[in-house]
DNA sequence: CGTGTGACTGGGC
DNA sequence: GGCCCAGCCACAC
């Protein structure tokens, strides 16, 4: 089959976009599902496209986002009722998988 | 086409 | 639990 170099961009945020409320998937978890673009890949499309997805559905692996992004983050999750743990997303329990 | 940079990650101290 | 370092991929200049 083709395998046309469909921009990473388009990928990234189409799953992005799949992602249901009370969930999130970590950098490496949507690059992985892709299998192409690594985490750093993930993050430049964020970093570019951020604001026309639910950005706060895509979190470090840690569970955490940068500091200026955690602030606007947290309403989010609360209303939402993604699984937090010490004021952090619980990726244990909030990570997603599109298989499901 | 080489270099630098970024909303990353895992391992080591 | 934290900080530092090296590896990683895509994009802008």
């Amino acid at each position: 089959m083709s395998d046309r170099p469909e921009e990473l961009s388009d990928l990234v945020i189409e799953v992005v976009d799949s992602i249901p409320a009370g969930r999130v998937m970590t950098f490496g978890a949507i690059a992985d599902y892709l299998g192409r673009g690594g985490p750093r890949g993930v993050a430049g499309v964020m970093a570019r496209h951020g604001p026309e997805v639910a950005w706060w559905r895509v979190v470090r692996a840690d569970g955490t986002l940068p500091p200026y992004l955690m602030f606007d983050a947290q309403p989010h999750w609360l209303i939402e009722g993604t699984p937090i743990r010490h004021g952090i997303v619980d990726v244990r329990r909030a990570l997603w998988q599109p298989d499901e």
